[in-house]
DNA sequence: ATTTATGCAAACTATTTGCATTGCC
DNA sequence: GGCAATGCAAATAGTTTGCATAAAT
């Protein structure tokens, strides 16, 4: 199952790296669309979703609303405004060992978390 | 805007109090279905979401998969199983003060946090 | 030449909503 | 009796998938 280089795979990746907010995949295919007519959803869907799974990409499931994507750098986490739905990052460090501070785990492995903060951003709060 | 005390209501807040785990709207009306096969979907939705506005219940906004209710007590983290997608509640102490730790919050006006630990279940493990 | 990737549309999952009817209060 | 709530079905949002065709290797 050797990966293609194709024209489409190409344009999703860059427009992750490009778009500076953490976009929804509709957001990557409008994007993408405007400059290249003939892509189709599901190849954007089907290259994000790919991507990330080579890691090149994240993918950030968000509760409530759309998956968004991310060109990773480090583990981060992130907020979202109640109003708009946008998702911005989140200037705090990681912690790593958060883990610890489970009192029983009842034999469940931990392989990591995810923190989201709630609230309104500056632009829904004027 | 009174509310009334409907059947359907309290078979809804009855059953979600019931079911230890964090049941999805599906597994909700499933349940009730059983006894009351006249129930209809729309209906546990639309009481599921009254409930949870008026703090009866928690909604809980998973990131992929349906949304879980919750009979609330205290505030708690979560833990989902990447295999199953089950959902536990995890044993650890609430960090009321972590929007503290960010650094600079560009003007966004924190309301609270979720914190959702991944990993793999007892069951799915063996 | 092979076989992955694409475009398109249909299918799917989770949820909401419009509307006529039912049934609390 | 009035208005909230229900059942039903259709609509919606986000995403995946089957299939014939196109294109990368």
């Amino acid at each position: 199952m050797n990966k293609r280089n194709t024209i489409q795979r190409s344009l999703v990746l860059k427009t992750v790296k490009e778009l500076q907010f953490h976009a929804t995949a509709d957001e990557v295919y409008d994007t993408i669309v405007k400059k290249h007519s003939d892509i189709s959803r599901g190849t954007v869907y089907r290259n994000l979703n790919l991507l990330s799974d080579i890691g090149e990409i994240r993918k950030l499931e968000m509760p409530s609303g759309a998956d968004r994507f991310d060109h990773i750098c480090h583990e981060h986490y992130h907020t979202r405004c109640i109003k708009c739905g946008r998702v911005f990052d989140v200037e705090m460090d990681f912690i790593a060992d958060l883990e610890t501070n489970i009192k029983d785990t009842h034999g469940f492995k931990f392989t990591g978390h995810d923190i989201i903060f709630k609230g309104i951003c500056p632009e829904c709060n004027s």
